[in-house]
DNA sequence: GTTAAAAATGGAATTATTCTAATTACTGAT
DNA sequence: ATCAGTAATTAGAATAATTCCATTTTTAAC
């Protein structure tokens, strides 16, 4: 069966797509779901997996399609740490990332708002940010493991 | 024939090198004075080009290998954001990176003590980052181009 | 000079991602 | 409801940055 989202991100996801004159398709709605679902960042190849057991059809090609889409609207945030795959994120709050370097694993920081126009207030004059991308590695929390 | 570092360079280069049993070679100095020479955040494939001109036949897997070295050295930095191929950046201070997204170009921005601190603070306790990536990107300034 | 270790080389292999052409599913107008 | 037109999905091929591997060359120490 397909995936079934909560109502309330139901909603939002279905009025992020028609916003762009998109459709809420079921594999659009599977692969946010499943987003939404596990939040440890996948990689495109965990989407894939984890969709195909709600769709089993679905194709990588959809699913890269289905996160394309579901970025451009806005709903997930791409997460690109050093060469490894992308990584997908529906956190839309203001936040960094950290890897650490021993499990791979990726947390969410959260930045608080007077840091965050500290950043901003790097930017030099004629330059407009659209994009703000802050991300740390190293050693984790060890008591996560 | 080969790249001339200034005397300066030359040193820093063959210093950090030898501080981890490694060996200050042309090739190896050709990469870094390419990178250090035009400071425009070039690719893998713009090092090889231009280090080809001093040395003919570098080949692709030896610019790889000095990369890997140099940073591993403390001698470079990655650039990566998002999907795009690593660039390298000789500067070592503290500082962010803004992609101007009309025209790939890619801008260094000084990044001051006190935010600094404050994108620190923001690590949890218990994580130990090792590695700051702050990038920006959004349209850049004008009257660069 | 000889020898052992390190580095460089060329080409093949890998892998995440994108592209392409063909099929299927919607949506809106009739 | 049906049809036409558009959007989305599909499977598989293609791409491109990077890494790997086996071999050759260079270097440094004795």
């Amino acid at each position: 069966m397909a995936f079934s989202l909560s109502p309330s991100s139901k909603h939002t996801f279905a009025h992020s797509l028609r916003e762009k004159g998109l459709r809420p398709t079921k594999q659009r709605a599977c692969v946010y779901g499943v987003i939404l679902d596990k939040r440890d960042h996948p990689t495109a190849d965990d989407i894939f997996d984890r969709v195909k057991k709600h769709l089993p059809g679905t194709s990588f090609a959809t699913v890269y399609n289905c996160l394309e889409t579901l970025v451009g609207c806005g709903l997930v945030r791409q997460v690109n740490m050093d060469r490894s795959p992308t990584r997908y994120c529906p956190n839309l709050t203001p936040h960094a990332h950290f890897k650490c370097t021993q499990t791979g694993q990726i947390f969410d920081v959260q930045i608080d708002q007077d840091t965050l126009s500290k950043m901003h207030a790097l930017i030099p004059k004629g330059f407009l940010a659209e994009n703000i991308d802050l991300c740390f590695s190293g050693k984790g929390d060890s008591s996560t493991n």
